[in-house]
DNA sequence: GCCGTACTAGACCAATCGGTCTAGATTGGA
DNA sequence: TCCAATCTAGACCGATTGGTCTAGTACGGC
């Protein structure tokens, strides 16, 4: 259990990096939005730059929670699970008014300017993505998807276009670019007689 | 044609924004790269933001610079240069060692912070997308894909993913992202006995 | 009671930010 | 030749930045 004025400046914290960005982000914005004073901020936090990336952190937390809610419900099949999932997430943008994705948001504005962050959004989304291609695997098993699906490659490029979706659909307002893009995803994959199941058989 | 000054702020500001986005780039770092006084710089640009927009007028001129050499060429067929405009588009991004798309860059660093940058950025990926689906519209009316297709939906849909699948190969440097999303897309889009052809077919 | 640790509180700092201002150089037309 | 417009040059400005520092408070075990 974190104390709950760290907690308390992670929380505001995470929803002002994602509307902000991070160098839009003063600290003295934080500790008036959240009544901490300075003091405070540099005990928990040795710098801005850690801060965050215990943001990252406690979004990725929150991540995980939804990919444990949706893909290891073993009640339906693992291709649903998988879609459920990225409804759910699209659920969670629509309440925050489409700001898109906080690990897209940094991972553009910092990859640039800081290989620390550019490798731990790398490493976030390679963890999301190999969640998801356990779920792959065992829709493939099922012959959900052809028997040489790459189901590795087919969870990174999910998660790849997401984001572009996640961006586009922050720039519009609206879910439409999600609910397209999961579409054309799950058609093109799923389609049963189709020789479309990229990316690629595997090789072998 | 533009004062060198000026075109030289241009360029030069086009390849610092990209590595360092908007908050994170200093006039003075950019007038030190150029070895340009800060007089010159608000005598050719009313302030910060102004050079910003102009930075992607000059971005978009390329891209449709790109647009025209590829999509226009009535030598192939449409789906062909759809998918070799992207290929140049991956070509360009291996030179500046995948630092991803200006404007997916600063899409996601000001959409939640200036309503000028998100609808300027969105309108940017929506010229670009109306562009594509004018190809995607002769293909259909060729055969090459469904009668059926949204070609508007798919062409925003490639853009989208293709933003995505950018930012994934700034993450991780190199092309695999890019190419993975191309191949998945054109695949499941020019599969002949498919019916993966999304997002949708047209209403009615 | 006492003391050490965890935490709060905010004054304070140098550095940097975007932007203004005035002075001077250059240039082209009358 | 002279003037006006364009552009260069950089000193200068107030505001804000991330970060430090010292003082003080709250609370645990002893």
């Amino acid at each position: 259990m974190t104390h709950p004025t760290k907690q308390r400046l992670l929380d505001v914290g995470m929803a002002m990096l994602l509307e902000h960005g991070y160098h839009d982000l003063g600290i003295q914005a934080l500790l008036t939005a959240t009544g901490t004073p300075k003091g405070s901020f540099y005990h928990h936090f040795k710098d801005k730059e850690d801060f965050a990336l215990q943001v990252i952190d406690a979004y990725m937390q929150q991540v995980h929670a939804g990919l444990d809610g949706c893909l290891d419900d073993a009640g339906s099949a693992p291709l649903d699970r998988v879609r459920r999932f990225f409804e759910m997430t699209q659920k969670s943008y629509r309440k925050q008014g489409y700001m898109g994705c906080l690990l897209g948001g940094l991972g553009q504005e910092l990859s640039g300017v800081s290989d620390l962050f550019r490798r731990k959004i790398e490493g976030c989304f390679s963890e999301i993505a190999k969640r998801i291609a356990v779920c792959l695997e065992e829709a493939r098993q099922r012959g959900d998807i052809p028997a040489g699906s790459n189901t590795r490659g087919m969870a990174s490029l999910l998660v790849d276009c997401w984001e572009g979706a996640a961006l586009r659909s922050r720039l519009r307002g609206n879910a439409a670019p999600l609910t397209a893009m999961l579409d054309f995803y799950f058609h093109a994959t799923s389609a049963p007689t189709s020789r479309a199941q990229s990316p690629g058989r595997r090789p072998g």
